[in-house]
DNA sequence: ACAAAAGTGTTCTCGTTACACCCATGT
DNA sequence: ACATGGGTGTAACGAGAACACTTTTGT
């Protein structure tokens, strides 16, 4: 210990994970293994090791949930009450991923008692977790009016529809379906396939793919894909 | 300890702070008192104690350093590669402040043998000091593009021209006067004052006050302060 | 035939940009 | 008088918003 007389204190992580189940959005919670607060509705989290990154521990712990790696993650903000853990003290950095809901591994998740809730009617979560699933709402809501982050949490193909009703799921809010279209169009991050989607509509709509080069390319730019941002409350 | 067999970690915060001399944006900088870089150019931080909050850490470092309390303080984000401390593994949150650069105490200042430095032609920095300073710029601009956040870093009462010299500072670029100055305008965020800042130049110009009432209630707004802001690099 | 969702075009408005001249004052 | 920076107006353009009907197909 080379900083003789300072505090050492425990640092967590926890993970809140962001599913579209292709009508609303999810969020993927567990029941706490440890005490206190064993059993209730909690963020997926685990505690940092001496040597792995905050990034790595929320892989690892996204990973062992979900069995998914490589999945958009991004860190939130740290949470630091002393008295946030009641058990003893811990900082936790928050990080939020975005998942496409139809590629995690059930099986572990049932490992966990893990279930997917709709945002509107999750259960009560402990400690701060329900502050930090609403700042990181905030900041998804806030990414996603100016970046073309949301596709993160789509399948490889969707239909423009889909992707629409991902938006009005995240903003809680619909927009117009002429204006959607072209606007998401005009950016040119889609590709259109030939087959269509017949399963929700009999007139069948279009897949689409993304253009992952321009993806990456423009991912900095500010897109506004949010109509009226200004209405709504980011 | 409840959580028996985890690593408890030291975390520290660290403080990247702006200030601007009507001309150009400014970072302030202390030598470094501890071993190991003693002396080595370095950002303002301190370790947590148990018993704060990181916010906490940082209004009382930053007090410390400029004799300023209560102002705009931003947490940017948590740096824990488990190397980047060489003496002891370090996890350190970074906050950057704006500050009205007139404010600070000089006194305090030297007793750290701290010193502004200019953006462009700041030393090389200790640690990942240099990063968190690359961050927060990114951050600040990003921020900034939309948001009415660099009044924070001016004195009570300014001119249109210093408020485009700081926009044109912290974006590294020039606008336009006639449509910058229409465009704060039109926020309706400032209120003209009588007096004119006659230093500048021969003609004077209008002292302008922040509407303050205004700035809180439209804070959260979209205000698009930057022209072309996707041909600038944010 | 009808219901249900997909797909498409036009007009209007308003914000953004580009651009140039006169004003007030200290020297 | 002149140099310096402050302050203002306008026209052209383009992005965003509002708005409704036709198409396809499963039932």
């Amino acid at each position: 210990m080379r900083y003789p007389g300072q505090a050492h204190i425990l640092t967590a992580i926890d993970c809140i994970i962001f599913g579209f189940d292709g009508n609303n959005i999810k969020l993927l919670l567990i029941q706490r293994a440890l005490k206190p607060e064993k059993g209730k509705w909690s963020l997926m989290g685990g505690f940092i090791e001496q040597t792995e990154t905050l990034e790595q521990a929320a892989d690892r712990v996204l990973k062992q949930l979900t069995g998914l790696q490589g999945v958009y993650l991004e860190q939130l903000k740290a949470f630091s009450d002393p008295q946030r853990d009641p058990a003893e003290r811990t900082i936790s950095v928050a990080y939020f991923a975005l998942i496409d809901i139809h590629n995690y591994e059930k099986q572990l998740s049932d490992d966990y008692h893990a279930e997917w809730f709709l945002l509107k009617d999750k259960p009560t979560l402990i400690f701060d977790h329900q502050q930090m699933v609403e700042d990181a709402l905030q900041k998804l809501r806030y990414k996603a009016a100016l970046h073309p982050i949301l596709f993160e949490l789509l399948p490889p193909k969707f239909t423009i529809p889909q992707l629409q009703s991902l938006y009005e799921g995240v903003y809680d809010s619909t927009f117009d379906n002429r204006n959607f279209s072209r606007k998401v169009l005009s950016t040119g991050l889609l590709i259109k396939q030939k087959e269509k989607d017949k399963v929700n509509s009999k007139k069948g709509a279009f897949y689409y793919k993304l253009d992952k080069k321009k993806y990456k390319a423009s991912f900095g730019a500010f897109l506004n894909f949010i109509p009226n941002p200004n209405k709504l409350i980011l």
